[in-house]
RNA sequence: GGAGGGGUACCAAAGCGGUCAAAUGGGGCGGGCUGUAAACCCGUUGACUUCGGUCUUCGAAAGUUCGAAUCUUUCCCCCUCCA
């Protein structure tokens, strides 16, 4: 591999499948060129599984190419069936619009806006897909489509195998997204299409569909599905979505994620995840023996490039100081109470419950019951208990921990 | 269109008139061990509570019964086979 930026691709481990590797790294190698990546607008925000996706955007800039991020506000109207059991409820246009704004913050934060020859170009679906005419679209486009292969494609197989139901609409979305690639080649000059593996299916149609319409080459790459050791999803935990929209995700709470990261998992995203030289990382691994000392590389790196440098030092520090010798930092978040409700007494139930420490008060009880809950490290066992002035001992703030890692400093205002 | 099977908590799955807020497993949360890791062990996992209980929940609605997740009727949805 002789081309930089697929050379660094590969080291990284983004590569996967391409529809024509050689090709694609002579073109590379001649010319700077134009690719883009799909992201679905189901949720207000992306999650760390698409991180992936952006992070491969950030690398074609700093070879010199430039990304077009095109957000689906077409296709997420109908719903991707790639990957997917079931069809997703059908979301209304106002809330996908909604989420397109919100989602597009987190590119112009990511991504380098500065260089004009590789700033993101934004493109939204809708804008050619809404001025379809059905009649036309069928004679023109899905004349290029036979039923036969559709039906091989992964996304529609699995779907019939496992005899979930498919709809027609859902099924016609790889053409959907195949005549996406389609007008941007035309009108984009893009060349290249990047997707998770699971669009590999979808991908392919595009490229088939160029070549047959424009009798030109077009290629698709695609990253590879991630797996952790865990064997959990990237980017969904359990309990919620890892969200790159920093009002859904504190930094702090986006550096504890991957502070928290598997042992196994380390060396994979610095990769994936941090823009550290592959050959410098191989070194570190090394080198250092320590692997909490990588991991808090990790997820300052990582929540650097997301949220800027000021925030990643502040969550460090913040952390450092919360799960070091003496256990507080004035950073942790806050919850502010008022100071003549404490004169009154704030109930210990109502205060975990109504700040959303817990989720409910008979969960605080629980909590409270299992030892989980203490102020300023004191374990706190009477669920009755009423908070007062009384316990800030004249401070200005105490802090109220849920277990051992989620902590917060009640303040008085 | 016809004949069967089924819809139970976050997921999977048992229960098939009272002892059912509902077995079990997974997941989650908490505790222990540790390294803010993994593995392992323990506890917990509808809400509210003056800790006596109270309220809501087994696809939806109505009914039978002292009493229903369990029985009946209607409706909605899913699956299988036949046409």
């Amino acid at each position: 591999m002789k081309n930089t930026f697929l050379l660094e691709m590969q080291e990284r481990g983004y590569l996967n499948q391409c529809t024509d590797l050689v090709k694609l790294e002579d073109l590379c190698g001649k010319q700077k060129i134009k690719a883009y990546i799909g992201f679905d607008c189901t949720a207000s925000s992306l999650h760390v599984g698409s991180l992936l996706q952006i992070m491969v955007l950030k690398l074609m800039q700093k070879h010199g190419h430039q990304p077009i991020v095109l957000l689906g506000g077409g296709t997420t109207l109908i719903g991707d069936p790639s990957g997917k059991d079931s069809t997703r409820k059908i979301l209304e246009k106002k809330i996908i619009d909604r989420n397109i704004k919100n989602i597009k913050k987190v590119f112009t934060k990511i991504l380098d806006n500065s260089n004009k020859k590789t700033k993101p170009i934004f493109v939204n679906n809708f804008s050619w897909l809404s001025k379809l005419n059905y009649i036309e679209f069928l004679r023109d486009i899905g004349s290029h489509f036979t039923i036969n292969k559709m039906l091989t494609f992964d996304s529609v197989k699995l779907r019939l195998e496992r005899e979930q139901s498919l709809s027609y609409m859902e099924f016609n979305y790889m053409i959907l997204q195949a005549y996406d690639f389609f007008q941007l080649f035309k009108k984009n000059k893009c060349l290249l299409q990047i997707g998770g593996s699971d669009q590999w299916g979808n991908i392919v149609s595009g490229v088939e569909l160029i070549r047959r319409i424009l009798k030109r080459d077009a290629f698709g790459l695609t990253t590879p599905l991630i797996t952790l050791a865990s064997g959990a999803k990237m980017g969904k935990t359990e309990k919620g979505a890892i969200w790159l929209n920093e009002k859904m995700f504190s930094p702090y709470e986006y550096w504890q994620f991957w502070r928290n990261t598997d042992d196994r998992d380390v060396k994979k995203f610095l990769n994936f995840f941090t823009e550290i030289n592959p050959n410098e990382i191989k070194e570190l691994i090394q080198k250092e023996k320590n692997i909490n000392k990588l991991k808090i590389l990790l997820a300052n790196e990582t929540t650097k490039l997301l949220h800027g440098k000021a925030a990643s030092q502040k969550a460090e520090k913040t952390a450092s100081e919360t799960f070091g010798t003496n256990g507080f930092s004035k950073d942790l978040p806050e919850i502010k109470i008022n100071i003549n409700d404490l004169k009154l007494g704030i109930k210990l139930l109502d205060l975990l419950s109504s700040n959303k420490i817990v989720s409910s008060k008979s969960e605080a009880r629980r909590a409270i019951q299992g030892k989980a809950i203490k102020i300023d490290d004191e374990i706190l066992t009477d669920e009755k208990k009423v908070i007062n002035l009384d316990d800030f001992k004249n401070k200005k703030f105490i802090k109220i921990s849920f277990g051992k890692k989620k902590h917060y400093l009640l303040k008085i205002i």
